[in-house]
DNA sequence: AGCACGCCGACT
DNA sequence: GTCGGCGTGCTC
């Protein structure tokens, strides 16, 4: 038992600066409570901040008198482990991010802000009653109202407002009784060993049971298994079994998913077949249910985490498997702050744990299915899906010369008319909300404009507003011209909402339903409006974006995108595979169960060679075509970027600043293509001048010596503190 | 980031 | 005369 006064200790402290700070341990603490990975409160400047141990070392490099003591010990032992470490130490290098910043993010908030990590002794317990599951903590944590209705919301089967709010008024009178006497009796530990399969896994059709084995027999090391499955060919089920073969071995999980949104349904399917206990990790959360799932993951009191991407760095010591759905999607990388793709840093997870992972998806990256074409992952095909459904009939619809009502097409207006006479539902998708995007004067051009961003101000209808979509800035709708004063505005172009008014009037009778995030602000409202949809009250869905994902609509048999051209043209290289996945997508939402789908899309450009391979041939081909443009064009994923952005209210200082980082680049002689400084494509956004310069290298390693080299002297520049400056790796938009 | 120090302009 | 603006530098 030595003391530890000679003891330095390296600490990561949350500033943007990319440094540790040395401090000496607290006075006569015992050396074996000092490790890598655990906590401290340390005197900062004039405050105390909470930082995490990274090293112990003999002797600093600062001079000793600047040494300060650590005020305190947070916890008893690492909450960081090794491999946590050694992956946020990769994470730190590979994304040029100040380390503090990278190894605090990995911590739940609360455990960022310094509250305890040891964990309520309560036990935890099921409570069957009135058919429900309850956890114990929970209830007795219970603010009354609140706590009951999240538990009710945790029952597996959806039950009405009514249903809740009988039970709940039964609950409130009976609340005290319960849990001074007879919840003792009713409850039942709930069991900790090795979890039993509840559910009998679904019968696998050959493609699956091909898929299950594969990722089965390479379970024991790294594997990237990429699942490129079909919407309904029952990608989850493969998950499912594979999880189950993790679990038998005794390990962890981790399932990570791009949206809140999708985590009911996944965790609904989960506990219907695990016993072991589900945590979630997401947004919705509070402070303290995110560090307990943290905090059971952390400590292998439960195995399986199912989170987004902000659950990606939560410790698992036991971790046998990721599963990464959706891996396509856009908000697995973060777009602020420390910008790490989820799905890149979890791959390197996999491999550093020689574990395997699955990236599933109906409409695969470009990147992974190059990954596959190099060798460096495996290609798990499901073509076919469950049941009888058979794959929606793509097909364009040209629109030119056509007479549009409100953006449909006569064709479409029949199309539509004849599937809601069989009684079936449409889904039309148009991915702009409001009611139309800009407002023009008839009589003298004028436009409505946002001052504070380059963007048009979007009509609001309803509420008789114009908005920026771009920035908080709204006014009242107003009803003369500013420039001329002529009474002659009119709303170009469309939006759902304008679309809403023409559907009430086309198809008098039907009952039509917006959903987007205007119609769905209220919350819950998304919910009842899809149960309506489920239970048949509704003939035709209109919405963006948020249909495209998870939701199914079993009576939908006609989908029409209605203007696909605006997806087309774009400065962005993403943008065509942007698309394609939002439009396979989309379409994956019709002709699921028996009745045949068909999906049209309305463009004016029918012979768009993207839109004709990715309808004649479907995805798989399409994505071929386009990687070999990329690979014409020297493009990700045959080149490697990085993107410099810099914003201010004065333009010149934003684009000074990077005028000089390139500059900076230019003495050093690496081999790197230098793209700008060029004004962002919303060169003005919030009052904010926005400027970037691309850095593009053929060898990742070339580019990443030189944002070593880099790095460094950017943040030593003078106009580093005038700007906002931020360092994309692997962009995946040039916003 | 957050804070202090410091050097300039306009106010009781 | 001082209050307070934000440019600059530092935090173990």
């Amino acid at each position: 038992m030595s003391l530890a006064e000679k003891i330095i200790l390296s600490i990561a402290i949350p500033i943007p600066v990319d440094r540790l700070f040395d401090y000496l341990a607290p006075n006569s603490v015992n050396i074996e409570k000092l490790s890598p990975g655990i906590r401290v409160k340390v005197p900062f400047g004039k405050s105390f901040k909470i930082g995490i141990i990274i090293e112990l070392k003999n002797s600093s490099d600062s001079p000793a008198n600047k040494l300060k003591h650590v005020e305190e010990i947070l916890d008893a032992s690492p909450l960081l482990l090794e491999n946590d470490l050694k992956l946020l130490h990769w994470a730190h290098r590979y994304y040029h991010h100040p380390i503090g910043d990278v190894f605090t993010s990995a911590l739940p908030t609360a455990l960022r802000k310094g509250k305890s990590s040891a964990l309520s002794s309560t036990p935890y317990y099921e409570l069957s009653l009135l058919g429900s599951k309850f956890d114990l903590a929970l209830f007795k944590n219970a603010h009354k109202q609140r706590a009951l209705f999240e538990l009710i919301a945790k029952q597996k089967h959806p039950i009405s407002q009514k249903e809740i709010s009988s039970h709940f008024r039964l609950w409130q009178s009976s609340v005290k009784a319960l849990l001074k006497k007879e919840l003792i009796q009713l409850c039942e530990p709930t069991q900790k060993t090795a979890p039993l399969e509840k559910q009998t896994p679904l019968p696998a059709n050959t493609e699956q049971q091909v898929a299950i084995e594969h990722i089965r027999k390479n379970n024991m090391h790294f594997s990237v298994s990429l699942l490129d499955g079909v919407t309904g060919s029952g990608k989850t089920e493969v998950y499912l079994q594979s999880i189950q073969a993790i679990l038998n071995k005794g390990q962890q999980v981790l399932v990570l998913l791009p949206e809140i949104t999708l985590t009911p349904q996944l965790e609904s399917r989960f506990n219907a077949r695990f016993s072991t206990k589900i945590e979630t990790f997401h947004s919705k959360h509070t402070e303290t249910q995110r560090r307990n799932a943290w905090l059971n993951m952390q400590q292998k009191k439960s195995l399986i985490l199912l989170g987004t991407r902000s659950a990606l760095l939560t410790p698992c010591p036991n971790l046998g498997m990721i599963i990464l759905d959706e891996e396509h999607d856009a908000s697995f990388k973060q777009q602020e702050g420390f910008r790490f793709s989820a799905r890149d840093v979890a791959i390197v997870r996999a491999k550093m744990l020689n574990i395997p992972i699955i990236l599933g998806s109906a409409t695969p990256s470009l990147e992974s299915l190059y990954n596959v074409q190099q060798k460096r992952y495996t290609r798990l095909a499901l073509l076919q899906r469950a049941g009888s459904a058979t794959p929606p009939i793509l097909s364009l619809l040209d629109v030119r010369n056509q007479y549009l009502q409100e953006g449909l097409s006569p064709t479409l207006i029949k199309m539509i008319k004849s599937t809601l006479a069989k009684n079936e539902q449409v889904l039309l998708f148009l991915n702009r909300r409001g009611f139309s995007p800009t407002l023009i004067c008839h009589s003298c051009g004028w436009t409505a404009q946002c001052k504070r961003c380059d963007a048009n101000l979007v009509v609001h209808y309803q509420q008789q507003k114009l908005r920026c979509h771009h920035c908080a800035s709204e006014q009242f709708l107003i009803k003369s011209c500013p420039a001329c004063k002529s009474e002659e505005l009119k709303p170009l172009g469309l939006g759902t909402e304008r679309v809403e008014y023409a559907l009430n009037s086309l198809f008098p009778g039907k009952k039509a339903v917006r959903l987007d995030r205007d119609s769905t602000q209220r919350k819950g409202s998304l919910e009842e409006q899809l149960s309506a949809i489920n239970s048949g009250q509704v003939d035709i869905i209109l919405g963006t974006q948020m249909l495209a994902k998870g939701h199914h609509f079993p009576n939908v048999t006609l989908v029409a995108l209605l203007d696909v051209d605006s997806g087309l043209f774009s400065i962005d290289f993403h943008a065509a595979e942007k698309l394609a996945q939002l439009i396979i997508q989309v379409a994956g939402r019709a002709g699921r169960e028996h009745k045949k789908g068909h999906v049209v899309m309305q463009t004016r450009q029918p012979e768009h060679p993207l839109l004709n391979t990715l309808i004649q041939q479907g995805y798989s081909h399409f994505a071929q075509a386009a990687l070999a443009e990329r690979k014409e064009a020297q493009l990700p994923p045959y080149t490697y970027q990085a993107l410099l952005r810099a914003t201010a209210t004065e333009p010149q200082l934003a684009l000074e600043f990077l005028s000089e980082v390139s500059l900076t680049i230019s003495k050093q002689a690496f081999h790197t293509l230098l793209l700008g400084p060029v004004p962002a494509p919303m060169p003005k956004r919030a009052g904010q001048y926005r400027y970037q310069l691309l850095l593009q290298n053929e060898q990742r390693k070339s580019l990443h010596l030189l944002l070593n080299a880099i790095v460094p002297e950017i943040s030593k520049l003078k106009l580093a503190r005038k700007v906002k400056w931020s360092l994309d790796i692997d962009p995946i938009d040039l916003y």
